[in-house]
DNA sequence: CACGCGTGGCT
DNA sequence: TAGCCAAGCGT
């Protein structure tokens, strides 16, 4: 083991961020050891741009009530639905109820380890397939989120903030900081996230507890603003999200279907409303009975 | 590649 | 207080 001088423009060094997360990981559920690959592709799908904390109960819940690919699987669309809870964006619930029946029934029910047939399944994609490769099955690659994007914008671009992405970019960032064996990979991988989620910050960074701040090109610089193009801001009150987000609401607040007269009462804009019921039947996520009421999927 | 897709907490 | 932000995906 060779000292490398903290000078210049070195890279970041493994053993920081690896010792730093070994001794400071957040212990969340789904690190737990023993956890499987269905436990990682489950959280790692609520986690899409949903918080750790409001994941974490409702993970817990799927756990307990869906051991494995194929009980899921078994349930139906609206069970599925009504656990998702409020998680937001329920279309990744649907995918995931697909996912689980494809593991099932083409993968003797064992989630796969390869990013490749990972990539093939409904609602997993660059990131989430690397995520399952790497915390489930200790594989070394690229895992590629927003936090990662941000640490290396910052500590190896010396960068206020990452610019819009670009996968095959990120993903060649990422892979030329990763030590060469597999198990030391995958802990930096984690290690980059944590790092990004709880020290490397958005809006207020705690760069004096940072384990690699004597590497950092962004601290080296004087950590200057963000500089790149001005980044969208989604809005949402007014949108078709918002509308479907109430109508849905109601599905799964009723124990079974419910009249027109139910979901028209949500939103005034008839036009708006008819276009997100509409959508939402499109979507699967919810159905029309044979009296005309609507319900959640396999719900009547 | 830009956009639409939920929800809630934080500053 | 009204943005801003949060372990993305599919089209």
């Amino acid at each position: 083991m060779t000292a490398v001088p903290k000078t210049g423009a070195s890279p970041l060094d493994p053993d920081d961020l690896i010792d730093w997360f070994t001794a400071n990981a957040r212990p969340l559920p789904w690190r737990a050891p023993g956890t499987t690959g269905w436990g990682v592709l489950v959280s790692e799908t609520m986690l899409q741009q949903t918080p750790v904390k409001r994941v974490q109960p409702v993970w817990e819940e799927w756990m307990r009530r869906w051991p494995k690919p194929s009980d899921l699987a078994a349930a139906t669309q609206g069970e599925v639905l009504r656990a998702w809870g409020k998680l937001g964006y329920p279309r990744r619930a649907v995918r995931l109820h697909e996912t689980a029946t494809v593991i099932a029934t083409e993968h003797g029910d064992v989630v796969p380890s390869d990013v490749e047939t990972l990539l093939s399944l409904p609602g997993v994609g660059e990131y989430t397939a690397r995520a399952v490769a790497v915390f489930a099955y200790g594989k070394r690659a690229p895992v590629v989120d927003t936090n990662v994007r941000r640490v290396v914008a910052r500590a190896v671009h010396g960068a206020g903030d990452a610019g819009p992405p670009s996968t095959k970019r990120d993903l060649a960032d990422v892979a030329a900081l990763l030590p060469e064996e597999d198990a030391r990979a995958a802990t930096m991988s984690a290690a980059l996230m944590e790092l990004g989620q709880v020290i490397c910050t958005a809006r207020s960074p705690l760069c004096q507890q940072c384990p690699v701040l004597a590497d950092c090109a962004w601290n080296r610089a004087g950590r200057p603003a963000y500089a790149g193009p001005p980044k969208k801001v989604q809005k949402f009150a007014g949108t078709d999200r918002q509308v479907r987000g109430k109508l849905l609401d109601v599905l799964r607040n009723s124990p079974g279907p419910v009249t027109r007269e139910q979901l028209d009462a949500v939103w005034s804009d008839a036009g708006q409303r008819d276009r997100c019921l509409d959508s939402l039947l499109v979507d699967g996520l919810v159905e029309q009975t044979d009296d005309g009421r609507f319900a959640l999927p396999g719900e009547h």
